[in-house]
DNA sequence: TTGGATTTAGAACAAATGTACTAATTATTT
DNA sequence: AAATAATTAGTACATTTGTTCTAAATCCAA
């Protein structure tokens, strides 16, 4: 593996054990072995490494949204694998998730790029919703300002589940996943038509 | 107002402004007029200024709960009245939910504090979701892991609506308030009782 | 008013940080 | 093999930070 890609991965390593103000660019060239002269040598400035990470981050929700687009019909069992798919990579990419107002507020480009993000998004979330609806999976009666506010939630919780964690249990990897798995499954439970959630409840 | 005092007013601001890894104790005593030497001399260490601040935000928190525990009977009124007021004092020491994970981190003490209060409060939410249950508030086929769920869900929403905020929209005071008090109104629109549910739409 | 306590300013220090610079080493191309 | 380019280590520097120390100023009680 070239330097460059070293260094990324320390400093992945690196930022999600602890946090982005704590480690500087000599901590992860002192872990890689390597001199400070060296790093900055492949990195001017250390916020291009973050820079880097989130746009690695970027990408792979694309990729899962792209996997979400592709879906012949967009059903339940799709959800939970997006929700799946979309926890495992906030996991890896940690760091940012337990950070964000901080590296917001350091690197404005993220905190841009983000809110333009979220915006795309609540329209293919309220798009699924509706097409729900029209599936029998969702309950008819639901007001439209209530599914608003549901991806509101569902951002925030998204962006926040590991933050919780950390504050709370600080349980790890697979097993925050899980547990936060269901937290989300049952998030969308009082959404659901009576046979919805049966279906729900029978898959368990 | 004595020195000490107008310290914690001052860090308060810068922190809510500027947050907590940006702000040190030279800026809090430059913004004052005071030398850091001063600044020093009330506070030994800058971190025992967020301790104390965090201090003030628990003892906020308890006298909200304590209100609710005093009332009479718990309805919807009174969540209405709980939620507003704990978005107030939320947005009031701003900088400790923007800066959570970092806090945590650089003063274990708060976060020892904290994860002790979410257990308790754990408890006092379930009592109160039984109770809306028995008062036909909440409706009654809702799964036991389903409110678990709620409880942690509206435990993130709380805590971390402002980072929401500050990452996307950026509304400000009382704005922002009545946004996400929104926001959490609608998340237990789907667990009320069609009786309720009509209540909440007759109120605004 | 005098003497002790409290409060304050200002200087000083060691450690850490981001980054630039230089020179050496290594890799690549011709 | 020679020339050139890329990579690396090491040094250096200005800035910032938390904190300590000293001495002056201010306050307060007797």
């Amino acid at each position: 593996m070239e330097t460059k890609e070293r260094i990324l991965k320390t400093a992945l390593d690196l930022y999600n054990e602890q946090g982005v103000h704590t480690i500087t660019s000599r901590h992860i060239a002192a872990e890689m072995g390597i001199s400070a002269g060296n790093l900055h040598y492949h990195f001017k400035h250390t916020d291009e490494i973050i820079q880097t990470l989130y746009n690695r981050l970027a990408v792979g929700f694309d990729a899962i949204m792209a996997a979400v687009g592709a879906a012949s019909d967009i059903n339940l069992d799709i959800m939970k694998e997006f929700v799946s798919r979309s926890l495992e990579l906030t996991y890896k990419y940690r760091f940012i998730f337990l950070h964000f107002v901080e590296i917001g507020l350091r690197i404005p480009a993220i905190r841009k790029d983000y809110h333009a993000l979220t915006q795309r998004r609540e329209k293919e979330f309220l798009a699924i919703f509706d097409k729900f609806k029209a599936d029998g999976i969702f309950k008819q009666d639901i007001p439209a300002s209530v599914l608003e506010a549901l991806v509101t939630q569902i951002f925030i919780m998204g962006d926040f589940w590991l933050s919780n964690n950390e504050l709370t249990g600080k349980l790890k990897g697979s097993k925050a996943i899980a547990y936060y798995s269901g937290i989300f499954a049952s998030m969308f439970y009082p959404y659901l038509t009576k046979a919805a959630q049966q279906l729900m409840y029978d898959a368990n």
